[in-house]
DNA sequence: CAGGTTTTTGCGTTTTTGTGCAGGAATTTT
DNA sequence: AAAATTCCTGCACAAAAACGCAAAAACCTG
């Protein structure tokens, strides 16, 4: 890896978390401690970014304050994106739809990983752009403004045309009766389809929404093989899904 | 191997992948590193790319250069679009190229306009999703990560499929003798695509890039219909593009 | 086509750059 | 106050770049 490639990708890092671990990047980026310090010196001296004890912070970051709540469902959602993140290896082909909880996914996936990520997303594309070593394929069609994603009949005839290793689903709503459920037909038609070109299908999402229901269904339990929430395996709150068959993690 | 043709062959390298290892350069095309690195050092010298140590990296890498030169020619890139956006009008299907000029059309799109726009670019569609009124269309495909536009042969089926009103293209270089021309094969195949699915095919570029040459064909000036600078039609810089039957504005 | 000039290329040698390591200083945490 | 991180400094080593030079190729040109 260059050293300018590095770089960017620090920058990127810092831009997108407001803050980055020296120890974290040189685990991630394989080079010694020392490496990264030096190139946090660099970015410092380059004003692009604020060097502080242990790492480094945004420039924005003094002067916005997020809310409690975000914040909050911000660290829930990292927990998920990182179970999610050992379910990937090298060379896979992975479906992801959209969401805030894919797009977290998104932006923690290792830059030494190699794989392919194909994804109606807007958001979740950006992101994946970003990154040094994925593939990234579009689903192409209509854009809905309000959800950011493709939607059509083009876009699910595509889909189903492939098969992938893995599916990450955004989930808006699951229960143990009605199953995976959602607010936006279109989107739940391309969920669908998605659902049925994939080899492995994971739901991510807050345990907030645990065993809430939307007015449109998108599959049942049994259609899912993975449910990833930020809860520990074992908390009461999944007892139903996993005795119905659902992995959880 | 010719000087020239290995050149044009590591741009294509350094445009396809974002970086190119100096290394790796010499062991697929069997020269010495100093050859390389002297071809980089020229490409680098005409702003064809940015070398770094152990390489090179395409130059939308690096955003830094990116908004110093948009800075710097944003005016002009306005005054194109003001211009453009005189073609369209309501109900009008667009095609859209990639590149800053077509982003600075897509931002000054007037809110009141009511049209369906079809690009493969990532940043002009997200400038198009941001706009209340015009419906968005997204080519699919694998997208190449340096010019942020799906590229491959599925993104050029979709396009054969269609035909647009009126075709915006950002232009990188074009020439009375050589006509349009471009640097990314992979691009250009895609404007191809794009030239033969439209009524009518309009030109977007700043003065500078008139009379300049890439490595790649485009088309020829018969198969554009209209020609759009910063410059008054009447400039004298514009004349052999009157002449060989361009409409110029 | 012969002879000269320019361009291009490869090869040592020297410099520069990038990276990791060790040990001690500084800072944070407990 | 003690322990644990983190940081800085100097240093060593490897990789890459720069430089000068010479051979080879290409290219004029009369």
């Amino acid at each position: 890896m260059l050293k300018k490639e590095r770089q960017a990708y620090i920058l990127h890092q810092v831009n997108l978390h407001n803050k980055v671990l020296s120890s974290s990047l040189c685990a991630e980026i394989k080079v010694s401690e020392d490496t990264i310090r030096r190139d946090l010196q660099e970015l410092a001296d380059e004003g692009k970014i604020i060097k502080v004890h242990g790492g480094a912070l945004s420039h924005s970051f003094n002067q916005v304050h997020f809310s409690t709540n975000g914040v909050y469902s911000q660290n829930q959602k990292k927990t998920i994106a990182q179970k999610a993140i050992g379910l990937i290896s090298n060379g896979m082909f992975v479906l992801t739809s959209g969401g805030t909880t894919i797009l977290e996914l998104a932006r923690s996936l290792p830059p030494q990983l190699k794989a392919t990520f194909v994804s109606g997303s807007i958001p979740a594309i950006l992101e994946y752009m970003h990154h040094p070593n994925i593939e990234v394929i579009i689903i192409g069609d209509k854009i809905s403004k309000n959800s950011k994603i493709t939607v059509g009949s083009e876009a699910i005839a595509k889909i189903r045309q492939m098969k992938a290793d893995i599916c990450f689903l955004g989930t808006n709503a699951i229960d143990a009766e009605h199953g995976i459920t959602d607010n936006d037909w279109e989107v739940v038609q391309l969920k669908k389809a998605m659902i049925e070109s994939s080899k492995k299908v994971v739901c991510l999402t807050i345990s907030e929404k645990v065993n809430t229901v939307q007015p449109i269904k998108v599959c049942g339990l049994n259609d899912i093989d993975m449910l990833i929430t930020e809860l520990s395996p074992d908390d009461p709150l999944l007892k139903p899904y996993v005795n119905a068959g659902v992995r959880v993690a």
